[in-house]
DNA sequence: CCAATGACGACTT
DNA sequence: GAAGTCGCCATTG
């Protein structure tokens, strides 16, 4: 398989700060590259490899955290996000819009 | 080879 | 603004 668009993905993923979050349509818009749908392909793969990525701070663009379910346990991928300072309630980030972070900020903008 | 299936998102009603 | 529809693209049946 080619890996270059997975470490595409997690050279993203690594850079996001702690406490924020963003969205696999960001990430995929930020690469030019791929889905949304891939972005969260890529991100399941690294999981299974236990590869050290911040997978929890990628949620989709309503700030749901519908990836909770590939984590070791359902409830994994919210206790990530509360112990580094985000508030979750429901499956869903607290004040998303203002925790939201787009790679293009990695850059410097 | 064709159909269904997702850690999704933009667009239309 | 919530709900439904369609596009997306690798993987799986």
């Amino acid at each position: 398989m080619n890996t270059t668009y997975f470490e595409a993905v997690y050279d993203v993923v690594r850079v996001i700060p702690k406490g924020r979050v963003t969205s696999y349509g960001a990430i995929a818009d930020f690469l030019a590259l791929g889905s949304a749908r891939m972005v969260g392909w890529a991100l399941r793969q690294s999981l299974d490899e236990a590869l050290p990525i911040p997978a929890h701070r990628v949620v989709n663009r309503q700030g749901e955290l519908t990836g909770r379910l590939h984590f070791s346990t359902p409830t994994r991928m919210a206790e990530l996000l509360i112990a580094e300072g985000s508030m979750v309630e429901d499956n869903r980030v607290v004040e998303f819009k203002t925790r939201y972070w787009h790679p293009r900020e990695m850059l410097g903008i």
